[in-house]
DNA sequence: GTGGTCTAGACCACT
DNA sequence: GTGGTCTAGACCACC
């Protein structure tokens, strides 16, 4: 399904998030699809089950997943997604991060072919 | 001189490091312009020593400061910025963010504006 | 594992730090390999864990190490390192300590052995 | 006579140390020369007086120089200098800053060039 | 169990 | 007075 990497100083749980939420935005993954059990990515990724669960709740209480106890974890339609609070954080970290580069010299080209792939790496149009 | 959230989920020491390049970055703080000492600083805030020193060690390792024993810290002027690789690793960063704001709505205008404000956020000289 | 002079100008920290990179320099330790943990190595020197944490962060500043939250600290595969610029600056240093060796009394055969010596010292897989 | 970083993180008597075993050691200061008075330096310098009488006094511990009371500091002559401790201390230093050198990718023609070139930097044969 | 953060307070080195 | 180091001891996050 995905790598992780043992040695990030990221948790292992935060790029588990990461990563499906990448596969959510992208597409791969869509609405209403289930995703593998605890157990079974447990067992894929050679990771313990606990912090498989740990990272499913965590996209559950970001909005990205719903789970129906006895059945499985599901992912959320965009509707049932919080997206305002959490969009205006978004931003606020994006203008910083932007900031932040340009000030180490990102050019505006950078700049636009940067927007362009992030634009082609979601599904859809809003 | 800034406020900090002592009830977050992200270090103190943190929180300090991001206030204070923001204000680099911004221009607020120019080249070798000397910070508030420790002491002074940790009084403000009401923050121990050590967590100060720790944020400024931070910045001087990321190349934002220079620290002399005697007599303090400062800003340290573009030129003697390491960049390059941290370069690289922003522009993953706002791109995988981008990406998930434009899932959650965020549009084209939307995008563009946040551009242009972060522009202005830079003191913008290269 | 090693000994520390408490008494020594060098503060503590730093004495770890190059009694571990000479370990890693030398093939001791080996890529992926797990260091003592802070608490086991801080209790083996009767030194304070925040010492042996300082040393453990600034090997991994310096990318000789990684750490991982709940497992532990492991040496880094070298070619997860930095190298160049560091490179630059040993060189420097190197120069300036050779051409006072020879002023005070070095000679071209104590150099060879020197380098000789030093060749060993290395794993040296390049 | 010499230029001084202050932003570097050595301190300045040492870097002062520094230029004037360079300056010793490269023959430019010769035996019995005089140095510049504390306070001739201290202005030249812009550095308080305390700073430079404090390198003097370390290079005097250090056997380069010797000073007489109400004349002045003067350059030793190399028999007069401690070098076979030192001498040691510097053998070892240098070994493992070149096996770290080659640990990070230092070739053995760099070596030999470095070599060369710090032969270069000192006065004479012995 | 592991590393990471923070505090309180002491002492040293540099200017 | 400045930064730098170290200790003692507490609490949190991750696995």
């Amino acid at each position: 399904m995905f790598q992780l990497d043992v040695r990030s100083r990221k948790p292992i749980y935060e790029q588990l998030v990461d990563k499906i939420k990448e596969l959510i935005i992208s597409g791969i993954l869509t609405p209403d699809e289930q995703l593998p059990s605890v157990r079974v990515l447990s067992g894929q990724l050679t990771v313990n089950p606990n912090t498989i669960q740990r990272a499913y709740r965590e996209l559950e209480a970001q909005g990205y997943l719903y789970s129906i106890k006895g059945k499985g974890n599901f992912v959320s339609a965009i509707e049932h997604m919080p997206s305002n609070d959490k969009l205006q954080e978004l931003k606020k970290e994006i203008q910083t991060l932007i900031a932040e580069a340009i000030y180490l010299g990102l050019t505006k080209e950078d700049l636009h072919l940067l927007f362009e792939r992030a634009n082609q790496k979601t599904k859809g149009e809003h």
